[in-house]
DNA sequence: CGTCATATTGACGTTAACGTCAGCTTTTTC
DNA sequence: GAAAAAGCTGACGTTAACGTCAATATGACG
């Protein structure tokens, strides 16, 4: 039951960041891990947390976009103006993913038809390699 | 015919970027305008360049990303090894891009569900409208 | 032909997201 | 129980991607 709590290092390994990164988003409040005195001890949450925030920044979004997302992920007993205000920011951000989704397939369709073009150039300057 | 070349200012307002921009893009050898004198002239190629790299950016690539990314889109007369480098590495971002989509997709899926969610909390609380 | 808009090249400033290093305390291990 | 390992808090450094400002040149217009 207490091993669930895991420390900076270990937070680390599994997720491959440094310690610093750690610390800079607790500072910016985007993780708040319990303390054992002064050490960090990071909850089943905070890896949940972690693992959002790792995703979104490969999607581009900034760590300050990401922290008022995270907040959907926590609805507890705010005041329902506040959660109401953090629904419709999710619904925002929904309707963003779902564009930069319909672009990225934008995207892929013209990447994939730019390779075979290049593709019929190499093969057309002798890089065949059946007919040799 | 003439009308083809796009002053600086012109570019700014036609993809809204300030004219610092596009010469630190030109600087970072992304675009490559004509020049009348010292001015600057941007050509239809220019703006197709333009194009890809608001594109990347917005997919969360870096410039340097982009900027070797864009070689597959200019494919002319270079030796065939580096074409087939340029090929290569377009395969590469392809298969990030792919990979990127199905995180996406994972990501509007779980979005989704915890903005159902969200709509569950927020009616039991009250908010809702019909029954009110 | 003057002036106002648009353009140019430096050069330094700024913000986000950490990296790095110093100096110190706390565990852990042998 | 001493040394190594892990952790902590500042505090300053770094990189990417521009912003901003100054000084200057050039083009357009009444």
């Amino acid at each position: 039951m207490n091993d669930d709590l895991y420390t900076i290092g270990r937070m680390c390994a599994e997720f491959d960041v440094t310690p610093r990164t750690l610390r800079f988003y607790e500072a910016k409040e985007l993780l708040f891990p319990k303390r054992d005195g002064t050490r960090r001890l990071f909850t089943r949450a905070c890896r949940a947390r972690l693992r959002l925030i790792l995703q979104g920044k490969r999607f581009g979004f900034s760590l300050e976009d990401i922290r008022q997302l995270l907040d959907l992920y926590a609805i507890g007993d705010q005041q329902v103006t506040q959660i109401a205000r953090t629904y419709e920011l999710g619904q925002e951000r929904l309707r963003a993913m779902q564009a930069q989704r319909a672009e990225l397939d934008g995207a892929i369709a013209d990447l994939t038809k730019q390779l075979e073009w290049g593709e019929k150039v190499l093969a057309e300057r002798g890089v065949s390699r059946s007919t040799g």
